[in-house]
DNA sequence: CTCGGCCTGCTC
DNA sequence: GAGCAGGCCGAG
């Protein structure tokens, strides 16, 4: 579930009432979670550790913590919730739960709980090594100033593969996913399944645009809540509502009223309107 | 590049 | 009970 803008979402909230927070207590309830990193080095590496702030990296949480760093991935049903002594939420939310993987005690008196039934996500120690074999290779921010039409427009050329499947390839928009890349190419009015190499450079220029119109405004609604997306403080975000096509298989294009057809693209399922996205 | 695998839960 | 789900990785 978590895109880029959920995950940016988890970060702000978690930026504002983590940094000065110590950790004193780690409960590592599925090792697995850490994709065989080492439990003890895991928990030894975290405990009496000072949180100094919560930064994202395509849809990768970084936690720097005083002489450590902490990643963390969300997959793709991975909730991060937090709880201070003031405002106990998760205590009536029933966590931790079977789905609770992780749980840190925090000094002062908070909690910062990790669930994810299907344990696609991951947590695990960062260091400088692996952070550079990590981020290297993806491309850069779509919300950021590296990220240009230009360097887009250089991505897609020659490629035979549907623009779908490049815009979800987080070398070229490191934090695309499913929904965020149907909703760009609707926005664009591109086909999904046209080939990235036939993309032309004007819609190249309304594909960077909307890619990035959509991403900041789902920021902006503090993500898409379909199903199960829940900021750390139980909050759903709002972008669900401004959806177009994602989800809507169907019903009528809110551009043209042409319903709204969907197929496996990239193998992905895929959303789109034949009217405003028209076959080459 | 495409496919299958990793997991569980929800809908049809 | 089958199929599907917002992600990612590694094999072929």
């Amino acid at each position: 579930m978590p895109e880029l803008p959920e995950v940016e979402t988890v970060r702000r909230v978690l930026d504002g009432v983590l940094p000065g927070r110590r950790i004193q207590r780690v409960y590592l309830n599925r090792p697995k979670m850490l994709r065989g990193q080492d439990s003890h080095l895991f928990c030894e590496g975290l405990v009496k550790r000072r949180i100094r702030s919560v930064e994202r990296r395509a849809k990768f949480l970084i936690f720097r913590l005083d002489k450590q760093g902490m990643l963390a991935h969300l997959g793709m049903s991975g909730q991060i919730f937090f709880d201070s002594g003031d405002s106990p939420l998760s205590t009536d939310k029933d966590l931790p739960d079977r789905h609770t993987h992780l749980v840190f005690d925090l000094d002062p008196d908070a909690r910062l709980y990790f669930r994810d039934p299907r344990m696609f996500g991951r947590f695990g120690l960062l260091d400088s090594v692996l952070e550079r074999a990590l981020f290297e290779r993806l491309g850069p921010e779509p919300l950021g100033p590296g990220f240009t039409a230009r360097r887009l427009g250089a991505a897609l050329a020659g490629r035979k593969a549907p623009v779908k499947a490049l815009l979800l390839d987080q070398r070229i928009v490191p934090g695309m996913g499913n929904i965020y890349a149907d909703e760009s190419l609707h926005r664009a009015g591109i086909d999904p399944s046209r080939a990235g190499g036939n993309v032309s450079e004007a819609q190249v220029r309304r594909l960077h645009a909307s890619v990035r119109a959509v991403l900041r405004e789902a920021v902006h609604k503090g993500g898409t809540s379909l199903s199960d997306f829940l900021d750390p403080r139980h909050r759903k975000g709002s972008f669900q509502l401004e959806l177009r096509v994602y989800g809507r298989e169907g019903q009528a294009c809110p551009e043209c009223g042409t319903p709204v057809r969907k197929a496996t693209v990239a193998q992905r399922g895929t959303h789109w309107c034949p009217t405003c996205q028209p076959k080459p």
